[in-house]
RNA sequence: GGUCCCGUCGUCUAGCGGCCCAGGAUAUCGGGCUCUCAUCCCGAAAACACGGGUUCGAAUCCCGUCGGGACCA
Protein backbone atom coordinates (compact mmCIF):
# COMPACT_ATOMS: atom_id res chain seq x y z
CA UNK A 1 0.00 0.00 0.00
CA UNK A 2 1.64 3.42 -1.08
CA UNK A 3 0.11 6.87 -0.86
CA UNK A 4 1.48 9.27 -3.58
CA UNK A 5 3.69 12.15 -1.75
CA UNK A 6 2.34 14.72 -3.24
CA UNK A 7 3.21 17.35 -0.60
CA UNK A 8 0.44 20.39 -0.80
CA UNK A 9 2.18 24.05 -1.55
CA UNK A 10 -0.43 26.67 -1.52
CA UNK A 11 0.11 30.48 -1.50
CA UNK A 12 -1.57 33.72 -0.52
CA UNK A 13 -0.51 36.44 -2.30
CA UNK A 14 -2.55 40.07 -1.22
CA UNK A 15 -1.40 42.76 -3.38
CA UNK A 16 -0.04 45.08 -0.65
CA UNK A 17 -2.06 48.12 -1.80
CA UNK A 18 -4.38 48.92 1.22
CA UNK A 19 -5.10 46.84 4.48
CA UNK A 20 -6.41 43.04 4.58
CA UNK A 21 -10.08 42.91 4.15
CA UNK A 22 -11.98 40.08 5.08
CA UNK A 23 -13.02 38.90 1.80
CA UNK A 24 -8.61 38.55 1.71
CA UNK A 25 -8.31 37.01 5.08
CA UNK A 26 -11.03 34.35 4.00
CA UNK A 27 -8.70 33.37 0.71
CA UNK A 28 -5.96 33.07 3.18
CA UNK A 29 -7.61 31.13 5.37
CA UNK A 30 -8.75 28.54 3.51
CA UNK A 31 -5.33 27.66 2.00
CA UNK A 32 -3.78 28.25 5.76
CA UNK A 33 -6.53 25.47 6.46
CA UNK A 34 -5.65 23.67 3.28
CA UNK A 35 -2.24 23.42 3.88
CA UNK A 36 -2.11 22.66 7.48
CA UNK A 37 -5.11 20.31 6.79
CA UNK A 38 -2.56 18.34 4.49
CA UNK A 39 0.65 19.02 5.85
CA UNK A 40 1.69 20.66 3.45
CA UNK A 41 3.57 24.29 2.88
CA UNK A 42 1.65 27.60 3.28
CA UNK A 43 3.13 31.08 1.31
CA UNK A 44 2.86 34.40 1.92
CA UNK A 45 3.50 36.42 -1.27
CA UNK A 46 3.21 39.97 -1.50
CA UNK A 47 2.22 40.80 -4.80
CA UNK A 48 4.33 43.95 -4.84
CA UNK A 49 4.95 44.97 -8.66
CA UNK A 50 2.91 47.46 -9.36
CA UNK A 51 4.73 50.05 -7.27
CA UNK A 52 3.00 53.00 -7.47
CA UNK A 53 0.34 51.82 -5.11
CA UNK A 54 2.57 49.21 -2.84
CA UNK A 55 3.30 50.51 0.32
CA UNK A 56 4.90 49.33 2.94
CA UNK A 57 2.98 50.04 6.03
CA UNK A 58 0.27 48.18 3.55
CA UNK A 59 2.55 44.95 4.04
CA UNK A 60 2.93 45.46 7.28
CA UNK A 61 -0.68 45.58 7.96
CA UNK A 62 -1.39 42.42 6.11
CA UNK A 63 1.42 40.34 8.00
CA UNK A 64 0.22 41.84 11.56
CA UNK A 65 -3.42 41.38 10.33
CA UNK A 66 -2.18 37.60 9.58
CA UNK A 67 -0.58 36.56 12.43
CA UNK A 68 -3.36 38.35 14.68
CA UNK A 69 -5.51 35.62 12.39
CA UNK A 70 -3.13 33.34 13.24
CA UNK A 71 -2.25 32.33 9.99
CA UNK A 72 1.36 31.05 9.74
CA UNK A 73 3.30 30.88 6.80
CA UNK A 74 6.11 28.44 5.91
CA UNK A 75 7.94 30.78 3.42
CA UNK A 76 7.72 34.33 2.40
CA UNK A 77 8.64 36.70 -0.41
CA UNK A 78 8.31 39.41 -2.47
CA UNK A 79 7.21 39.44 -6.43
CA UNK A 80 9.45 41.72 -7.31
CA UNK A 81 12.08 39.28 -6.10
CA UNK A 82 10.89 37.31 -9.18
CA UNK A 83 11.60 40.79 -11.97
CA UNK A 84 14.31 38.67 -13.31
CA UNK A 85 12.67 35.44 -13.57
CA UNK A 86 9.94 36.86 -15.35
CA UNK A 87 12.06 37.94 -17.92
CA UNK A 88 13.49 35.43 -18.52
CA UNK A 89 9.95 33.12 -19.06
CA UNK A 90 8.72 36.46 -21.38
CA UNK A 91 12.05 36.32 -23.74
CA UNK A 92 11.54 32.61 -23.99
CA UNK A 93 8.28 32.93 -25.61
CA UNK A 94 9.43 35.48 -27.58
CA UNK A 95 12.05 33.42 -28.68
CA UNK A 96 9.89 30.36 -29.21
CA UNK A 97 7.40 32.54 -31.37
CA UNK A 98 4.63 31.96 -28.69
CA UNK A 99 4.48 35.67 -28.17
CA UNK A 100 5.18 39.08 -30.55
CA UNK A 101 6.07 42.19 -30.04
CA UNK A 102 3.27 45.24 -31.07
CA UNK A 103 4.14 48.80 -29.99
CA UNK A 104 6.59 48.00 -27.51
CA UNK A 105 4.24 45.67 -25.77
CA UNK A 106 4.41 41.77 -25.65
CA UNK A 107 1.46 39.79 -26.49
CA UNK A 108 0.67 35.95 -25.89
CA UNK A 109 -0.35 34.31 -29.44
CA UNK A 110 -4.42 32.92 -28.08
CA UNK A 111 -5.05 29.70 -30.09
CA UNK A 112 -7.72 30.81 -32.33
CA UNK A 113 -9.74 26.94 -32.21
CA UNK A 114 -10.83 24.08 -29.77
CA UNK A 115 -11.48 25.09 -26.02
CA UNK A 116 -9.41 25.22 -23.03
CA UNK A 117 -11.35 23.33 -19.81
CA UNK A 118 -10.54 24.21 -16.24
CA UNK A 119 -10.70 21.03 -14.19
CA UNK A 120 -11.94 23.31 -11.07
CA UNK A 121 -11.63 21.43 -7.76
CA UNK A 122 -14.49 23.49 -6.56
CA UNK A 123 -17.14 24.48 -9.46
CA UNK A 124 -15.80 21.06 -11.77
CA UNK A 125 -14.45 21.42 -15.60
CA UNK A 126 -15.59 24.84 -17.19
CA UNK A 127 -14.97 25.43 -20.38
CA UNK A 128 -13.78 28.04 -22.31
CA UNK A 129 -14.11 28.28 -26.42
CA UNK A 130 -10.73 29.79 -27.48
CA UNK A 131 -12.18 32.04 -30.27
CA UNK A 132 -13.48 33.96 -27.14
CA UNK A 133 -10.24 34.88 -26.02
CA UNK A 134 -8.25 37.21 -27.61
CA UNK A 135 -4.25 37.52 -27.75
CA UNK A 136 -3.47 39.16 -24.21
CA UNK A 137 -0.39 41.31 -23.21
CA UNK A 138 1.86 39.74 -20.84
CA UNK A 139 4.67 42.81 -20.72
CA UNK A 140 3.46 46.27 -20.94
CA UNK A 141 6.09 48.85 -23.01
CA UNK A 142 7.67 50.15 -20.19
CA UNK A 143 8.82 46.89 -18.78
CA UNK A 144 6.73 45.76 -16.39
CA UNK A 145 4.67 42.64 -16.89
CA UNK A 146 1.13 41.98 -16.47
CA UNK A 147 -0.42 39.94 -13.54
CA UNK A 148 -1.62 37.27 -15.51
CA UNK A 149 2.07 36.21 -16.67
CA UNK A 150 4.12 36.78 -13.03
CA UNK A 151 1.31 34.82 -11.42
CA UNK A 152 2.48 31.87 -13.41
CA UNK A 153 5.94 32.44 -12.93
CA UNK A 154 5.79 32.67 -9.49
CA UNK A 155 3.21 30.09 -9.12
CA UNK A 156 5.31 27.41 -11.57
CA UNK A 157 8.96 28.31 -9.98
CA UNK A 158 7.08 27.95 -6.71
CA UNK A 159 5.84 25.07 -7.57
CA UNK A 160 2.30 25.76 -6.13
CA UNK A 161 0.47 22.68 -6.25
CA UNK A 162 -3.04 24.43 -5.76
CA UNK A 163 -4.00 27.84 -6.64
CA UNK A 164 -6.67 28.71 -4.67
CA UNK A 165 -8.13 32.19 -5.06
CA UNK A 166 -11.13 33.73 -5.46
CA UNK A 167 -13.76 33.10 -8.11
CA UNK A 168 -13.08 36.93 -9.78
CA UNK A 169 -10.15 35.20 -11.49
CA UNK A 170 -11.84 32.14 -12.82
CA UNK A 171 -12.06 33.96 -16.34
CA UNK A 172 -8.15 34.24 -16.31
CA UNK A 173 -7.52 30.92 -15.50
CA UNK A 174 -7.68 29.76 -19.55
CA UNK A 175 -5.09 32.49 -20.31
CA UNK A 176 -3.13 30.92 -17.52
CA UNK A 177 -3.37 27.64 -18.54
CA UNK A 178 -2.05 28.84 -21.96
CA UNK A 179 0.88 29.99 -20.63
CA UNK A 180 1.44 26.94 -18.13
CA UNK A 181 1.75 25.01 -21.35
CA UNK A 182 3.34 27.38 -23.22
CA UNK A 183 6.13 27.76 -20.76
CA UNK A 184 6.21 23.84 -20.92
CA UNK A 185 5.34 23.98 -16.91
CA UNK A 186 2.97 21.15 -15.00
CA UNK A 187 -0.30 22.70 -14.44
CA UNK A 188 -1.56 23.26 -10.87
CA UNK A 189 -4.89 22.35 -9.80
CA UNK A 190 -7.48 25.51 -9.44
CA UNK A 191 -9.93 26.07 -6.71
CA UNK A 192 -12.09 28.97 -7.36
CA UNK A 193 -13.65 30.46 -4.09
CA UNK A 194 -17.36 32.23 -4.15
CA UNK A 195 -17.04 35.94 -3.34
CA UNK A 196 -17.68 37.64 -0.62
CA UNK A 197 -20.12 40.30 -0.85
CA UNK A 198 -21.81 43.22 1.03
CA UNK A 199 -25.53 43.23 2.00
CA UNK A 200 -26.35 45.07 -1.11
CA UNK A 201 -24.95 42.09 -2.65
CA UNK A 202 -21.91 43.44 -4.70
CA UNK A 203 -18.50 42.34 -4.37
CA UNK A 204 -17.41 43.30 -0.49
CA UNK A 205 -15.74 46.73 -0.52
CA UNK A 206 -14.77 49.81 1.77
CA UNK A 207 -18.17 51.54 1.47
CA UNK A 208 -19.35 48.20 3.13
CA UNK A 209 -18.06 49.91 6.43
CA UNK A 210 -15.81 48.01 8.36
CA UNK A 211 -14.05 45.04 6.19
CA UNK A 212 -10.16 45.82 7.70
CA UNK A 213 -9.04 42.56 9.62
CA UNK A 214 -7.17 44.37 12.19
CA UNK A 215 -10.20 46.78 12.70
CA UNK A 216 -12.08 43.54 14.21
CA UNK A 217 -9.47 43.34 16.80
CA UNK A 218 -9.48 46.90 17.66
CA UNK A 219 -13.04 46.36 18.32
CA UNK A 220 -12.36 43.45 21.13
CA UNK A 221 -12.96 40.23 18.30
CA UNK A 222 -11.08 37.31 19.06
CA UNK A 223 -9.01 35.99 16.30
CA UNK A 224 -10.25 32.42 17.14
CA UNK A 225 -14.23 33.96 16.73
CA UNK A 226 -12.72 35.60 13.61
CA UNK A 227 -11.40 32.58 12.10
CA UNK A 228 -14.53 30.49 12.92
CA UNK A 229 -16.71 33.14 11.50
CA UNK A 230 -14.46 33.25 8.49
CA UNK A 231 -14.51 29.90 7.93
CA UNK A 232 -18.03 29.60 8.24
CA UNK A 233 -19.02 31.93 5.11
CA UNK A 234 -18.51 29.82 2.86
CA UNK A 235 -17.58 26.29 4.47
CA UNK A 236 -19.56 24.26 6.57
CA UNK A 237 -19.58 20.59 8.46
CA UNK A 238 -22.91 19.53 8.83
CA UNK A 239 -24.83 21.41 11.98
CA UNK A 240 -21.59 22.59 13.83
CA UNK A 241 -21.13 26.15 13.90
CA UNK A 242 -18.65 26.65 16.65
CA UNK A 243 -14.87 25.54 15.88
CA UNK A 244 -11.95 25.64 17.63
CA UNK A 245 -8.52 26.40 15.40
CA UNK A 246 -7.65 22.59 15.89
CA UNK A 247 -10.99 21.22 14.84
CA UNK A 248 -11.16 23.53 11.52
CA UNK A 249 -7.68 22.33 10.53
CA UNK A 250 -8.26 19.02 11.11
CA UNK A 251 -11.99 18.89 9.59
CA UNK A 252 -11.35 20.88 6.41
CA UNK A 253 -11.80 19.93 3.20
CA UNK A 254 -11.99 21.75 -0.33
CA UNK A 255 -15.44 19.89 -0.86
CA UNK A 256 -17.40 21.23 2.03
CA UNK A 257 -17.01 24.35 0.47
CA UNK A 258 -20.11 26.06 -0.69
CA UNK A 259 -20.37 27.15 -4.75
CA UNK A 260 -22.58 30.42 -3.69
CA UNK A 261 -20.93 33.74 -2.87
CA UNK A 262 -22.13 35.05 0.82
CA UNK A 263 -23.03 38.23 2.00
CA UNK A 264 -20.70 39.49 4.75
CA UNK A 265 -22.93 40.45 7.87
CA UNK A 266 -21.48 41.06 11.08
CA UNK A 267 -24.43 39.53 13.13
CA UNK A 268 -23.18 36.15 13.74
CA UNK A 269 -19.74 37.21 14.33
CA UNK A 270 -21.07 38.75 18.12
CA UNK A 271 -22.28 35.74 18.75
CA UNK A 272 -19.40 33.63 18.05
CA UNK A 273 -17.44 35.48 19.88
CA UNK A 274 -19.52 35.66 23.04
CA UNK A 275 -18.95 31.86 22.32
CA UNK A 276 -15.44 31.44 22.07
CA UNK A 277 -14.70 34.07 25.23
CA UNK A 278 -16.96 31.46 27.37
CA UNK A 279 -15.38 28.82 26.01
CA UNK A 280 -11.68 30.36 26.72
CA UNK A 281 -9.38 29.74 29.66
CA UNK A 282 -10.46 32.58 32.31
CA UNK A 283 -6.71 33.12 32.89
CA UNK A 284 -5.96 33.78 28.91
CA UNK A 285 -9.05 35.54 28.53
CA UNK A 286 -8.21 38.03 31.67
CA UNK A 287 -4.73 38.25 29.15
CA UNK A 288 -6.23 39.49 26.04
CA UNK A 289 -8.51 42.37 27.58
CA UNK A 290 -5.87 43.41 29.34
CA UNK A 291 -4.97 46.12 26.58
CA UNK A 292 -8.41 47.39 26.32
CA UNK A 293 -8.53 48.01 30.42
CA UNK A 294 -5.05 49.70 29.84
CA UNK A 295 -6.10 51.74 26.94
CA UNK A 296 -9.19 53.45 28.94
CA UNK A 297 -6.57 55.19 30.97
CA UNK A 298 -8.17 54.22 34.50
CA UNK A 299 -6.35 51.43 34.86
CA UNK A 300 -2.74 51.31 34.86
CA UNK A 301 -0.37 48.44 34.75
CA UNK A 302 0.65 48.74 38.40
CA UNK A 303 -3.28 48.33 39.32
CA UNK A 304 -3.57 45.86 36.86
CA UNK A 305 -0.93 43.46 38.74
CA UNK A 306 -2.56 44.83 41.44
CA UNK A 307 -5.65 43.08 41.42
CA UNK A 308 -3.87 39.66 41.22
CA UNK A 309 -3.91 36.97 38.54
CA UNK A 310 -6.33 34.67 40.12
CA UNK A 311 -8.83 37.50 41.08
CA UNK A 312 -8.17 38.75 37.36
CA UNK A 313 -9.48 35.14 36.17
CA UNK A 314 -12.71 35.27 38.49
CA UNK A 315 -13.72 38.32 37.20
CA UNK A 316 -13.81 37.34 33.60
CA UNK A 317 -15.24 33.97 34.29
CA UNK A 318 -17.79 36.08 35.92
CA UNK A 319 -18.42 38.94 33.92
CA UNK A 320 -18.34 37.74 30.29
CA UNK A 321 -21.48 36.09 29.79
CA UNK A 322 -22.83 39.52 29.20
CA UNK A 323 -19.92 41.01 27.25
CA UNK A 324 -20.18 40.34 23.26
CA UNK A 325 -16.24 41.48 22.87
CA UNK A 326 -13.52 42.42 24.72
CA UNK A 327 -14.44 46.13 24.64
CA UNK A 328 -17.47 45.37 26.46
CA UNK A 329 -15.75 43.25 28.91
CA UNK A 330 -13.21 45.83 29.98
CA UNK A 331 -16.26 48.31 30.38
CA UNK A 332 -17.76 45.84 32.80
CA UNK A 333 -14.67 44.73 34.65
CA UNK A 334 -13.36 48.31 35.91
CA UNK A 335 -15.66 47.59 38.73
CA UNK A 336 -12.55 45.12 39.96
CA UNK A 337 -10.23 48.07 40.71
CA UNK A 338 -10.27 50.81 42.88
CA UNK A 339 -10.96 53.21 40.97
CA UNK A 340 -14.05 56.03 40.92
CA UNK A 341 -17.44 54.05 39.42
CA UNK A 342 -18.46 55.51 36.11
CA UNK A 343 -21.91 55.49 37.69
CA UNK A 344 -24.85 55.12 34.66
CA UNK A 345 -27.21 54.50 37.41
CA UNK A 346 -27.52 56.72 40.85
CA UNK A 347 -28.19 54.87 44.03
CA UNK A 348 -32.04 56.09 45.25
CA UNK A 349 -32.06 55.58 49.32
CA UNK A 350 -35.14 56.17 51.55
CA UNK A 351 -34.93 56.18 55.36
CA UNK A 352 -35.79 52.48 55.12
CA UNK A 353 -33.00 51.61 52.67
CA UNK A 354 -30.19 53.32 54.62
CA UNK A 355 -31.16 51.16 57.90
CA UNK A 356 -30.90 48.10 55.35
CA UNK A 357 -27.97 49.30 53.73
CA UNK A 358 -26.29 50.01 57.14
CA UNK A 359 -27.09 46.53 58.29
CA UNK A 360 -25.44 45.08 55.42
CA UNK A 361 -22.05 47.14 55.80
CA UNK A 362 -22.25 45.84 59.41
CA UNK A 363 -23.12 42.33 58.82
CA UNK A 364 -20.26 42.31 55.85
CA UNK A 365 -17.46 43.81 58.20
CA UNK A 366 -16.60 40.28 59.82
CA UNK A 367 -16.75 38.13 56.68
CA UNK A 368 -13.58 36.23 55.80
CA UNK A 369 -12.93 35.30 53.39
CA UNK A 370 -15.22 37.12 51.24
CA UNK A 371 -16.21 34.47 49.40
CA UNK A 372 -19.75 34.63 47.49
CA UNK A 373 -21.37 31.81 50.09
CA UNK A 374 -20.27 33.72 53.23
CA UNK A 375 -21.35 36.73 50.94
CA UNK A 376 -25.04 35.52 50.75
CA UNK A 377 -24.98 34.07 54.17
CA UNK A 378 -24.05 37.31 55.78
CA UNK A 379 -26.60 39.44 53.84
CA UNK A 380 -30.04 37.11 54.31
CA UNK A 381 -29.41 36.58 57.95
CA UNK A 382 -29.10 40.71 58.11
CA UNK A 383 -32.10 41.12 55.71
CA UNK A 384 -33.93 38.36 58.40
CA UNK A 385 -33.63 40.20 61.32
CA UNK A 386 -35.40 43.19 60.11
CA UNK A 387 -37.64 41.23 57.87
CA UNK A 388 -36.96 42.33 54.66
CA UNK A 389 -36.17 40.76 51.29
CA UNK A 390 -33.37 40.38 49.16
CA UNK A 391 -34.90 42.32 46.42
CA UNK A 392 -35.21 45.71 48.96
CA UNK A 393 -31.59 45.81 48.79
CA UNK A 394 -30.52 44.01 46.04
CA UNK A 395 -30.71 46.95 43.41
CA UNK A 396 -29.44 49.48 45.90
CA UNK A 397 -26.03 47.32 46.67
CA UNK A 398 -25.82 46.31 42.71
CA UNK A 399 -25.80 49.86 42.10
CA UNK A 400 -23.34 51.34 44.91
CA UNK A 401 -20.93 48.53 44.35
CA UNK A 402 -20.82 48.55 40.48
CA UNK A 403 -22.39 51.60 39.28
CA UNK A 404 -25.02 49.68 37.18
CA UNK A 405 -28.42 47.98 37.23
CA UNK A 406 -27.12 45.04 35.78
CA UNK A 407 -24.86 42.36 36.09
CA UNK A 408 -24.20 38.63 37.51
CA UNK A 409 -25.75 37.14 40.49
CA UNK A 410 -25.36 40.22 43.57
CA UNK A 411 -23.21 37.60 45.79
CA UNK A 412 -20.50 36.56 43.00
CA UNK A 413 -20.52 40.36 42.04
CA UNK A 414 -19.58 41.59 45.65
CA UNK A 415 -17.41 38.57 46.33
CA UNK A 416 -15.42 39.00 43.35
CA UNK A 417 -15.28 43.05 43.93
CA UNK A 418 -14.07 42.40 47.28
CA UNK A 419 -14.78 43.61 50.78
CA UNK A 420 -12.89 46.49 51.16
CA UNK A 421 -14.39 48.14 48.00
CA UNK A 422 -17.55 46.71 48.50
CA UNK A 423 -17.46 48.67 51.90
CA UNK A 424 -16.15 51.60 50.66
CA UNK A 425 -18.54 51.92 47.73
CA UNK A 426 -21.66 51.07 50.16
CA UNK A 427 -20.32 53.50 52.37
CA UNK A 428 -20.18 55.75 49.55
CA UNK A 429 -23.68 55.72 48.17
CA UNK A 430 -24.85 56.16 51.75
CA UNK A 431 -22.81 59.44 52.65
CA UNK A 432 -23.77 60.35 49.23
CA UNK A 433 -27.29 59.63 49.69
CA UNK A 434 -26.93 61.69 53.09
CA UNK A 435 -26.04 65.08 51.10
C1' G B 1 -22.23 44.26 -24.78
C1' G B 2 -19.35 39.34 -24.68
C1' U B 3 -17.71 35.28 -21.48
C1' C B 4 -18.03 32.74 -16.95
C1' C B 5 -20.00 31.68 -12.04
C1' C B 6 -24.08 31.55 -8.72
C1' G B 7 -29.64 31.26 -7.05
C1' U B 8 -32.81 26.94 0.10
C1' C B 9 -35.81 31.21 5.90
C1' G B 10 -33.55 38.75 6.48
C1' U B 11 -28.35 36.55 6.99
C1' C B 12 -24.78 32.04 7.33
C1' U B 13 -25.96 27.25 5.95
C1' A B 14 -27.58 21.35 6.02
C1' G B 15 -29.56 18.75 2.04
C1' C B 16 -25.51 15.46 -2.94
C1' G B 17 -33.61 11.36 -6.17
C1' G B 18 -37.49 8.97 -1.70
C1' C B 19 -35.30 9.90 5.64
C1' C B 20 -37.83 17.01 3.60
C1' C B 21 -45.52 19.65 3.52
C1' A B 22 -37.14 21.07 4.06
C1' G B 23 -32.96 20.58 9.39
C1' G B 24 -29.38 23.76 12.30
C1' A B 25 -27.48 28.65 13.58
C1' U B 26 -28.06 33.88 13.91
C1' A B 27 -31.24 37.99 14.02
C1' U B 28 -36.62 39.05 15.43
C1' C B 29 -40.90 38.05 18.64
C1' G B 30 -43.17 35.34 22.97
C1' G B 31 -42.47 32.36 27.49
C1' G B 32 -39.50 30.12 31.55
C1' C B 33 -35.36 30.74 35.11
C1' U B 34 -33.89 34.95 38.48
C1' C B 35 -31.76 39.85 43.15
C1' U B 36 -31.38 42.92 37.76
C1' C B 37 -29.42 42.28 32.84
C1' A B 38 -27.13 38.62 30.28
C1' U B 39 -26.18 33.54 29.76
C1' C B 40 -29.21 29.30 29.53
C1' C B 41 -33.83 26.50 28.40
C1' C B 42 -38.62 26.23 25.75
C1' G B 43 -41.76 28.08 21.82
C1' A B 44 -43.38 31.19 17.37
C1' A B 45 -42.83 33.40 12.73
C1' A B 46 -39.50 32.80 8.49
C1' A B 47 -36.93 29.74 2.47
C1' C B 48 -36.32 25.38 -1.94
C1' A B 49 -36.47 32.41 -7.79
C1' C B 50 -40.06 30.99 -11.87
C1' G B 51 -41.66 27.72 -15.93
C1' G B 52 -41.10 23.35 -18.50
C1' G B 53 -39.25 18.48 -18.72
C1' U B 54 -36.82 13.36 -16.97
C1' U B 55 -38.68 9.93 -13.12
C1' C B 56 -43.23 5.75 -9.69
C1' G B 57 -40.94 9.97 -6.97
C1' A B 58 -37.00 16.36 -7.49
C1' A B 59 -34.88 21.38 -3.25
C1' U B 60 -31.74 17.58 -5.39
C1' C B 61 -30.88 15.68 -12.71
C1' C B 62 -31.79 18.39 -17.76
C1' C B 63 -33.56 22.80 -20.59
C1' G B 64 -35.39 27.70 -20.66
C1' U B 65 -36.67 32.39 -18.24
C1' C B 66 -35.66 35.79 -14.61
C1' G B 67 -32.42 37.65 -10.89
C1' G B 68 -27.51 38.54 -8.69
C1' G B 69 -22.24 38.65 -9.14
C1' A B 70 -17.43 38.59 -11.46
C1' C B 71 -14.08 39.15 -15.49
C1' C B 72 -13.03 41.29 -20.25
C1' A B 73 -14.30 45.40 -23.49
Amino acid sequence: MRREAVMVRVRFAPSPTGYLHVGGARTALFNWLFARHSQGTFILRIEDTDRTRSTEESIDQIVEAMRWLGLDWDEYCRQTDHSDAHQVAAESLLDADLAYEHEGAWWFRVPKEGQTVVHDELLGDVSFQNEQLKDFAIRRSDGTFVYNFAVVVDDADAGITHVIRGDDHLNNTPKQIFLYHALGRPLPRFGHLPMILGPDRTRLSKRHGVTSVLEYRRRGLLPGAMVNFLARLGWSHGDQEIFTREELVSLFSLESIGSSSAVFEEGKLRWLNQQHMKAADPTRLAHEVRPFLLERGGVTEAVWDAAGEERLARGVALLRDRSGTLVDLAEVMTILFPLPLSAEEKVALDAEKRDLVRAVIAAFEPVDPFTPEAVERAMREALDERGAKLKDVAQVCRIAVTGRSVGPSLFDTLAVVGRDLVLGRLQAALAGATA
